[in-house]
DNA sequence: GTGACGATGTATCGAGCCGATACATCGGAG
DNA sequence: CTCCGATGTATCGGCTCGATACATCGTCAC
């Protein structure tokens, strides 16, 4: 999952660690908790293992600190890497419709293709819908049987599955309805979205 | 915080591992993920070692299943345990105001002290409002940086946040105001919770 | 100037936790 | 009778986190 965050974001630019760390942070947004670098630079490292990114000599004409001893890494991704990345963002396995996997999923839906973006919002949506059966059942059988603040806790849960779920109907809806990232009227920002990139419409390459 | 759950749904009662994440599912709600069994025995195993459970030989007069080999294993809470389990209950770290240690803490309330709920709500309610600002500040200033769909996620986030923090002032002004565990009045079920337990007026063992 | 400090930056370690897997028993459906 | 799903205990590899260590850079006070 890091490793499909890590690709997508040196696809856009190079990048060290530490910026790696803080972009991470800012795009992923709620879903997804800032990575600690006891896991990005374990992971780094396997990916350049693997050959899907490489060491870019960090250009010291345009960033020229760090004179000696241990200078910044700043890594690129490899022709392999894309390639990689690419098969990642038509995949969805079960970790793809967790909280993180999801988040990092809907990060790069710019660079998805609408039938796997439905594929992988549907997927979510049914994810969130078993989770909310399962607090209606409780609260439903077993209200009594918890105390006050539990029951609370249950509520609250029930409540924010509810809403993720009408979020991911409306968001559903607007990919079949063809006009893509184009979201709901919001006050004030209605025209200010890209109309439509190209937008291959979906040939996807056939994949179990 | 796996281990105070542990110990609080022993102290309950006597239980068997397969039980004990079945009600660690379904009580520590959305907050807390389902338990994985690679979790759950070995801390089973860390919590025995340290002397705070004990292995209570099947009652087989109640529940006679399992006649032979590999019995199922019922663990008790010990003394030491209730003692540790009082310390973790008025104890607060970092990791008490993520999503996981936040669920558990809240699930534990009602044995909780109230000054203890009060300033778990508040650092609560602090980190979420501080994960509120770092959204917004990107909304406000990155956001023509940003794709149509990461900016949605920022939103969808922030939303959330909001929600969370409305939700815990209310919970604190309930803490403060004296009643302990009652709610707001939702739809239906106004005087169905308990007017009040005893609840010990906080003396709250002074503790560092 | 210089010394302290905070931001930037790379890296490792121990421990917690997960998903997959293996194995065994029990109750019931076909 | 046999298969199957629920119950039940347990381990393993691998990912991830928080703590820690170390080094450089810019800047502000003195």
């Amino acid at each position: 999952m890091l490793e499909m965050a890590i690709l997508g974001l040196l696809q856009e630019a190079p990048m060290h660690g530490y910026e790696l760390r803080k972009e991470l942070a800012t795009k992923l947004g709620t879903l997804r908790a800032a990575i600690s670098y006891g896991t990005l630079y374990p992971t780094l490292k396997r990916l350049k293992l693997a050959g899907w990114i490489g060491e870019a000599e960090a250009n010291n004409d345009i960033i020229p600190p760090m004179t000696s001893k241990r200078g910044r890494v700043v890594y690129k991704i490899t022709a392999e890497g894309k390639e990689h990345f690419a098969d990642l963002l038509t995949q969805a396995g079960p970790e793809t419709y967790d909280d993180a996997g999801f988040g990092v999923h809907f990060t790069f839906f710019s660079r998805t293709d609408r039938a796997t973006r439905l594929r992988i919002l549907e997927g979510r949506r049914r994810r969130i819908e078993e989770r909310r059966e399962g607090l209606r059942e409780v609260l439903a059988r077993a209200a009594d049987r918890l105390d006050a603040y539990t029951l609370e806790l249950q509520r609250h849960g029930l409540d924010a599955c509810e809403r993720e779920v009408r979020w991911l109907e409306e968001l559903i809806t607007n990919e079949r309805s063809g006009r893509t990232p184009a979201f709901r009227n919001r006050a004030g920002l209605a025209g200010a979205l890209n109309p439509d990139p190209p937008e291959t419409p979906s040939p996807q390459p056939d994949r179990p």
